[in-house]
DNA sequence: AAGTGAACCTGAAGGC
DNA sequence: TGCCTTCAGGTTCACT
């Protein structure tokens, strides 16, 4: 599922249930997804209070007040539901009687419960059939899955001057290089296809071509960086984009998708005004990639 | 170093 | 109805 703007979402979801909040009980129903779980991970959690929801790139922050982090990734199918206990239709009793009465759907591998200090308690759910995402204690600071990544997309730093500057005497193709995690963290495949659509760059260019023989930025700089962090933000905005099975938080669908101008548009018209191209469908490392071969040049 | 393909895992969709 | 193939929002590792 998740990219940038799908994991921010998620993030705006947690919040209101987890920053603040204690850390009730909680069932880890298998022993491992990518990884196994950390260690003790239960006892390590429960009556922990959250401080605060972060996310860099696309990995979730959960900051204890024991002063441990929780790192979670979403792989490609994971998502969380929150929703508020109503304990006048659910009593609870001692909490740990709240699980033995939970109703659990397919592939549901993690459930919190937690309680601000208002009283207000909430039922947290992760839940991932495929498996590629991960829960990790961050033992060393800065997790070595955090050290490698590159630039946040909307943050200042990503502009004209940085993307010559990080690509500049490479040959790669700007595909490839933007889904790399160590130039800038966060963007995807459905992102990078939209960014690129945007800024009329093929995904075959190299992307030593942003930055001219003495290392400033050349034409194709500017567009992209603008293309990048508006896709992103725009999709943050609408609530990520929602293929498949991806919700918000609360259920609701993200809306972004909508929006797409070229991604699984292969056999479509370009919409841009007066370009007549038709989107293709190609297969670049392993990933596909949608294109406008007229006006992505 | 850079590029490709496979691997991890489940489910949905399409063809026959 | 079922069976088979292909594909999917991510990342890492093994190979050329």
């Amino acid at each position: 599922m998740p990219e940038l703007p799908e994991v921010e979402t998620v993030r705006r979801g947690l919040a209101p249930a987890m920053e603040g909040a204690t850390i009730l009980d909680m069932v880890v129903r298998r022993a491992n997804l990518r990884f196994p779980f950390p260690p003790r991970f239960q006892d390590r959690l429960i009556g922990q209070k959250i401080l605060d929801v972060g996310r860099r790139a696309k990995y979730l922050l959960w900051h204890l007040d024991g002063d441990e982090t929780v790192i979670v990734h979403l792989g490609m199918s994971g998502s969380f539901r929150v929703s508020a206990i109503n304990e006048r239709t659910k009593p609870l009793g001692a909490h740990q009687h709240y699980f033995a009465q939970t109703a659990y759907e397919k592939h549901d591998h993690v459930m919190l419960v937690t309680k601000q200090p208002g009283g207000q308690k909430f039922e947290i759910t992760y839940n991932d059939p495929r498996r590629f995402g991960f829960m990790l204690m961050e033992d060393v600071r800065p997790h070595p899955m955090l050290q490698k990544l590159g630039v946040e997309p909307t943050g200042n730093r990503l502009d004209a001057a940085l993307l010559s500057e990080i690509f500049a005497g490479k040959s790669t193709p700007l595909k490839a290089a933007l889904l790399d995690q160590r130039y800038i963290a966060g963007l995807g495949n459905i992102y990078v296809c939209e960014a690129l659509w945007r800024s009329g760059l093929s995904p075959f260019r190299a992307v030593g071509s942003l930055a001219t023989k003495n290392g400033k930025p050349s034409r194709y700089a500017a567009p992209l960086a603008d293309a990048i962090r508006a896709v992103i933000s725009e999709a943050i905005d609408a609530g990520g984009s929602s293929l498949q099975d991806h919700r918000q938080t609360d259920g609701k669908m993200g809306y972004f998708q909508h929006r797409f101008a070229v991604y699984d548009k292969a056999g479509q018209a370009c919409i841009k005004q007066g370009c007549g191209g038709i989107i293709e469908r190609i297969v670049q490392s392993g990933r596909s990639t949608f294109y406008c071969p007229r006006c992505q040049r």
